[in-house]
DNA sequence: CGTCCTCTTGACGGCTTTCAATAAAAGTGG
DNA sequence: CCACTTTTATTGAAAGCCGTCAAGAGGACG
C-alpha cells in the first residue's frame, strides 16, 4: 500500500516497478486542506506547484473579462493537477475546492526529475494529460454544438464514468457536489436555465434527484440525449514496455 | 539547418544538444503530400501515427451524432499532432487539410524512445501539449460564455498570435484560409451568422478584409471586443536544465 | 460555358438569457 | 437548539441572440 490514490491510479494503467513506486512516493510533498469554496490558486499568480487529489473535488476554471466564470475541468481524487506550470511561469487556470479537499503538493522541478529518471511514468503521465485534453474537446463540443439539455446529461455522464474509474462498484448513482450555478458555469449556462434542464431529465424518467443525489435511469437513453462517448474506457496503455 | 520546422519551433525554447537535435531528426520518417480537404486521418480509425507539420494547415475536428462538426483545433507548420495515439489505439480526433500540405509522419514508439533517451525534449513536447491544452481551455471559454462577434475576434486573433511565433515579421495582415463554414464550425456558429459577424467586425473598423485576406485595423480593440489574452507570449522554458 | 461551392442578405422562429419574486436549504452565532 | 442571515433552488414572463429557411450573386474549376 502506498497510500497515494495517484499512484493507486498510475498503477491501473501500468504495473508499476519498486524504483516506479519509490519515486512517485517521493514525488508528493506538504500534505494541506481546504474547506469548500477555498481559492485554492489564481490566475495571473506566479506558481510552479501542481497538486495531487487525494480527496474531494477541485474545480480548475478561468474568469473572463466580463466577470463571467468557465469552469474548465472537475478534478477528482487521484488526478495530478497543475502541469501547465511546465509552460507557464504564472498561473493560467485558477483552482478551488468544490468540497472540502485534501491535496498534496509537487513541485515543477520534482516533475522534471521524474520525468528525467522515469521514461515510462513520463509517457504515463503525458497519456493521462492526453485524456483530459481529448475530454476538454468533448466539452468544447458538446458546448459549442448541442443544446442545454444535451449538455447537461453529458456532465452528469462524464462525471459518472469517471467515478467508476475510481470506486469500481459505483452503479448508476452518486453525488453530484455541485450548485446549480456550478452546472451552469461549466456547461455555459445560467444557473436558471440548468434548473429547467435538470427538471426535464427528470420529467422524462432520465434520471432520478434529490438534493444533490443523482441516480441515472436510463443510461443508453442518456447518452443519446447527450451525444455522449466514454473516452475513458478506450484507454489503452498495454503498448508500452514491460518492465516488471 | 536541420530542415525541419518542429526542429526550429522547438530550438526557440531551448538550446538542443547535438545529439537531441540527430534524435528529433530520426523521428521524422515518410513525408506526405495531401490537397486541400483530405481527410487525413478519420475518428475510429485504428492509428498509432503523429504528424509533423511542414506547409500547410491542418484541422483537427470531431463530428457530433446529429451529423454537425466541431473543430478543435488549427495545426500550423511546426507542430506535433496527434500525441493522444500515446493513451489511445483508435483515432478520436478527425484530420483534414484545410490547404494544401506536407507533413512527416512519426511512429508512437519513435515517440517512446525519444521520452526514454532525450527527458528534456519529452519535457519540452508536454511543455507545448500544455499550451494547446490551455488554449483550448480558452476556446472552451470564449465560446461557452462569449457573444458570436467575440469568438470570431477571438479565433482571428488567436491565429495571428501563433502565425507571428512562426514567421517573426507577421504584422498585422494575413491569409486566413478557412470558409466561414469552417469559422464557424471553430466557433460554434453557422456559416450566415460569421457572415454577419465579419460584417459587423468591418464596420466598425476593426478590420479590413478582401476575400480570405484579413488586416487587423485595431488589435488593442479587438483583443477587448474578444477577451483575448495572448498565452503563447507567456511560455517560459528558461528553467529548464541547460546541456549545452 | 455550365456546375458547384462559397458568400451575402432578409425574414422569421426558437432557445436561452435576463429580470423578478418566492421558497427552500444551509450556514452562523447566540 | 433556535433565530437570523446568506446561499441556493424554483418558477414565470419578456427580451434578445442566433439558427433556420430562402433566394440570389459571385467565383473557382472543369
Amino acid at each position: 500500500m502506498t497510500g497515494s490514490c495517484f499512484v493507486e491510479r498510475l498503477g491501473h494503467y501500468l504495473r508499476l516497478t519498486d524504483g516506479e513506486q519509490s519515486a512517485l512516493s517521493r514525488l508528493e510533498g506538504q500534505e494541506r486542506v481546504y474547506r469548500r469554496g477555498t481559492l485554492i490558486r489564481q490566475e495571473h499568480e506566479r506558481s510552479s506547484e501542481l497538486f495531487v487529489v487525494h480527496s474531494g473535488w477541485l474545480l480548475k476554471f478561468v474568469l473572463l473579462n466580463d466577470g463571467t466564470r468557465q469552469i474548465l475541468r472537475l478534478h477528482l481524487p487521484g488526478e495530478l493537477v497543475g502541469l501547465s506550470c511546465l509552460a507557464f511561469p504564472v498561473a493560467v487556470e485558477s483552482l478551488c475546492a468544490a468540497t472540502d479537499v485534501r491535496v498534496s503538493v509537487v513541485d515543477r522541478t520534482a516533475m522534471w526529475e521524474l520525468f528525467a529518471d522515469h521514461p515510462r511514468l513520463a509517457v504515463l503521465i503525458s497519456m493521462l494529460e492526453q485524456v483530459e485534453r481529448v475530454a476538454t474537446g468533448d466539452r468544447l463540443a458538446s458546448v459549442a454544438r448541442s443544446k442545454a439539455r444535451a449538455r447537461v446529461a453529458a456532465l452528469i455522464l462524464d462525471t459518472i464514468c469517471r467515478l467508476r474509474l475510481i470506486n469500481r462498484d459505483t452503479e448508476s448513482s452518486f453525488v453530484l457536489p455541485l450548485t446549480q450555478e456550478e452546472i451552469g458555469d461549466a456547461t455555459g449556462l445560467t444557473a436558471v436555465h440548468v434548473n429547467r434542464m435538470v427538471r426535464s431529465l427528470v420529467d422524462d424518467g432520465l434520471i432520478r434527484r434529490s438534493g444533490h443525489h443523482i441516480t441515472i435511469l436510463d443510461e443508453p437513453r442518456l447518452g443519446e440525449v447527450a451525444g455522449f462517448v466514454n473516452r475513458y474506457a478506450a484507454v489503452d496503455s498495454t503498448w508500452l514496455p514491460s518492465l516488471s
